[in-house]
Order: C-alpha cells, then sequence, then structure tokens
DNA sequence: GTCTATAACGAGATAGAC
DNA sequence: GTCTATCTCGTTATAGAC
C-alpha cells in the first residue's frame, strides 16, 4: 500500500518535473507570452486535458515556473554565502561580492528565466501571493549581510535625504528594524541597482559597449557594496 | 499635381501614425510577443494585406515602436537638459538628477513602451542597427553632464580596479576618447543602475517594499551621480 | 481515488482560392 | 480586398483504465 503510495507519489513527482522542464524550453523559445499548455502536452506524448491534473491551469504552470525561477536564483546566492562563509569568516565586502557575482553567474546561466522573475510582466498574468517567499531570498541574502556587517563592524550607512526619512522609517519597521532606516534605504537601491547592471548584460544593452561583462559586474558589485558601507579586511 | 503628392504624403503620415497608435494599443493589452498585424488592421478596418504598404512586416512594425520609444524618452532627456540649463549655469548634479528624472517620468507614463526597449527582449526579434541611433540618445545626455563636468570642473573619477584597465581603455576609446577610461566605466556602470531603479519601479518589483517611487528615486539618482564624482555647487 | 483519452466549446490565427 | 476552410489555443465535460 504504502509502496503503491510511493510509486504513484514518484510518478507523479517525476511527470510534473517533465512538464515544468518542457515548458522551459518552450520559454526560451517563444518566450513567457506564447507559454501553450497544448503545445507542452504535444511534446511529452500526452493529451492536453491530463496536463491540468498537474497544473490547474496555464497561469499556475507559469507560477511554478516562476516559483522554481525565485527559488533557483535564490539558493545559488544563499549558496554563494555558505561557501564564503566556509573558509575563514570572511570580510563583508567579500561575502557581498560573492553573492552578487553568484547572482549573475545564475542569471548569465539562465537568461529566459532571469528573463521571466525580472523582466516584463507577462501580459494578464499577476503573480499570486506563492511567488512573494521565494521571490525575497536574493534580498535576504543581501539584509543578513548588511546586518551582520552593521552588528559586528558597526558600519555607517551613507547619508539619507531628509525628504525621504518617513519613507526609510516605514520601510525599516517593514522588513528589517533593527537596522538604521538609512542602511535600509541604501540596501534597496543596491539591490536594484544590481539587477540593473545584469538585465542590462542579459537583455543585451551592453552590447558593443560592454565586453568583459563578469569583470566589468565584479567591479560594479564591489563599489555598490562599499557605498552601502560594507567594509573589507580592516 | 504637388498638391495631390502633398495630400498622398499627409495621409501616408497620418495612415501611418494610426497604424503605430494601434499597435501601441495591442503593445499595452497583450505585449511584444503578440503583437499581430491582422489585430491591427481589424482594429482600423483595413485588410492585414494593406498594412503591409506601410510596413513591409511585422518585425518592421516592432522595429518603428522601438525607434519611436527611445527617441520619445532620448527627447525627454534631452529636454530635461535644455530646460535646466535654461536658467542660470545650474552644478552638474543638477544636471544629472533633472535627466534622471525625466527619464524615470518618462517610463513611469509609458510603462508598455519603457518594456519595449528595457525589458525582455521578444523572442524572434533582433533589432536592426536602425535601432542603435535613437537608443544611445540618453547616454549621450548623460556622457554629455560628465564631460562638461569633467572639462569645467575637472572633477575626479572614482578609482578604477587594475583587471578592468584594459576593458576600460578600450571603452573609452570607442565613445569617449577625451574622458578618463575610470569616468567612462563609472558612467556605463551608473547608466545601468540607474535603469536598474527605473525597472524595478516599472516592473513591479518594488511593490510593497517602495511606496514613494519619486522621492526614492530621486535620492538614488542624486548618489548615483555623486558617485562619478559630479559635483553639487561649491 | 488517480489518471488518461475523447470530444467538444468559443475564440482567435492562418492560408489560399476567388 | 473578401471568404472560407483549416489550424491553434485554454478549458471543460465525460467516460473508462488502473
Amino acid at each position: 500500500m504504502t509502496s503503491v503510495q510511493g510509486a504513484r507519489a514518484r510518478a507523479r513527482i517525476e511527470i510534473t518535473a517533465a512538464i515544468k522542464d518542457e515548458a522551459r524550453k518552450q520559454l526560451a523559445a517563444e518566450g513567457a507570452a506564447k507559454l501553450s499548455l497544448r503545445a507542452v502536452a504535444r511534446e511529452l506524448g500526452m493529451v492536453s486535458s491530463a496536463l491540468y491534473r498537474y497544473f490547474p491551469s496555464r497561469d499556475d504552470l507559469l507560477t511554478a515556473l516562476i516559483v522554481d525561477a525565485y527559488d533557483s536564483v535564490g539558493a545559488a546566492a544563499e549558496q554563494a554565502l555558505a561557501a564564503t562563509d566556509a573558509g575563514r569568516a570572511p570580510d563583508a565586502l567579500a561575502r557581498w561580492t560573492a553573492v552578487c557575482r553568484a547572482v549573475r553567474s545564475w542569471a548569465v546561466a539562465h537568461p529566459h528565466e532571469y528573463a521571466l522573475i525580472y523582466g516584463s510582466p507577462v501580459p494578464g498574468y499577476s503573480a499570486p501571493q506563492d511567488t512573494v517567499g521565494p521571490a525575497s531570498r536574493v534580498g535576504l541574502v543581501l539584509i543578513t549581510i548588511a546586518r551582520d556587517a552593521f552588528t559586528t563592524d558597526g558600519i555607517a550607512p551613507p547619508p539619507l535625504p531628509g525628504r525621504l526619512r518617513p519613507e526609510a522609517e516605514r520601510m525599516a519597521a517593514d522588513f528589517a528594524p533593527d537596522l538604521p532606516p538609512a542602511l535600509v534605504v541604501a540596501l534597496v537601491a543596491a539591490w536594484s541597482q544590481l539587477f540593473g547592471i545584469i538585465s542590462f548584460e542579459v537583455f543585451g544593452q551592453f552590447n558593443r559597449i560592454v565586453e568583459e561583462g563578469e569583470e566589468f559586474f565584479a567591479a560594479s558589485a564591489a563599489r555598490l557594496g562599499q557605498d552601502i558601507g560594507l567594509l573589507s579586511r580592516a
């Protein structure tokens, strides 16, 4: 009985994975807007209605791909931090740049999944609540690095313009009450700027402009880290 | 005869504009990937084959929309600079932030056209050479501001990592031989980071995180300007 | 209960004959 | 330019295999 259930569950997991793999192929070929359940089913030798046992609608399949992508890049960021920490206690700037480079490497290696989560929104699709957790994993890693640097080194955040103080205090209260509002604002800005560099590279805006993408990115990411106050070995 | 030709030419211009307007509506509703000549024709009460007199292919229509979008945001940037200079000679940082804010305002007001040029690439479409000129207008405005600040104030660019020197010299030689390579690299980085903040706002990544988008952006853009060495009134 | 297959719907795209 | 026949799509209802 358990073995039957186990076999069924295994089959279900395998088929679910096969559907997502095929959907990812189509993502690369046609884009998220044209992702088609029927085409996925056809390619898998199934009939379209059978897919509804696994994904109740096309949008749910899209959501699964989005969650997978966020989890994939989030795991890459978390692993990069863990790997950096695995040696001896590295300085804050080294942790920051290691994570940034891991995110860029993931993006370059998975451009279509990157476009799915950090590119133009898919018309007619609105992300459900399920995506919020996975979507915040990279940001949480960056917050962790800043928090550690603040509590151990007492890093000084950049100055905060007066007009932005209410917004800064709200942001800090919302998701990092233990950090100075100025640091939270700087962190959010650095976070978005980081993905600006990555998007320009992945989406081709750097064509004929930046050729050594990895070197250029590493230097820019290090500057971003310094700008929020992260220190290298004193 | 000239009047007939004039009328014909006028009609052609009007119809071309109507086609592009309708195509922009579809861009908003369905996204660039699903832009369809037939749907545009139907909405205009024309037959699809008639559209080919104005745009030889779907990709050519797409190219026209892309060129228009680049020209639109480029003109916004240029006008913002001219308007800032129209008063008394403003400082470099004021010129920079004025242009940045104009670009953001344009993006927020035209999210779908913004997505067309700065979002995920359209699958199967590759931009022809015609887009290169319009695409560089915003960048040229930023270069102008940096050049003026360098020649009049002699601003000091941020340090350049040694590994990046060959790339920096190539970049400077390519499109700003009169500027220090370190400044060119910093400028390109700031340029991409600028659009990182804008993309996060326009594409919804700031949902539930940044609420005062304009204030947040203005402060971040000012910091970007300072980071490349721009000075406010001494 | 879990799954797949058949058939159908309404909407839209596409190709070609005229 | 028009019309028509034939595709695709997402989705549902239904029936039967395991």
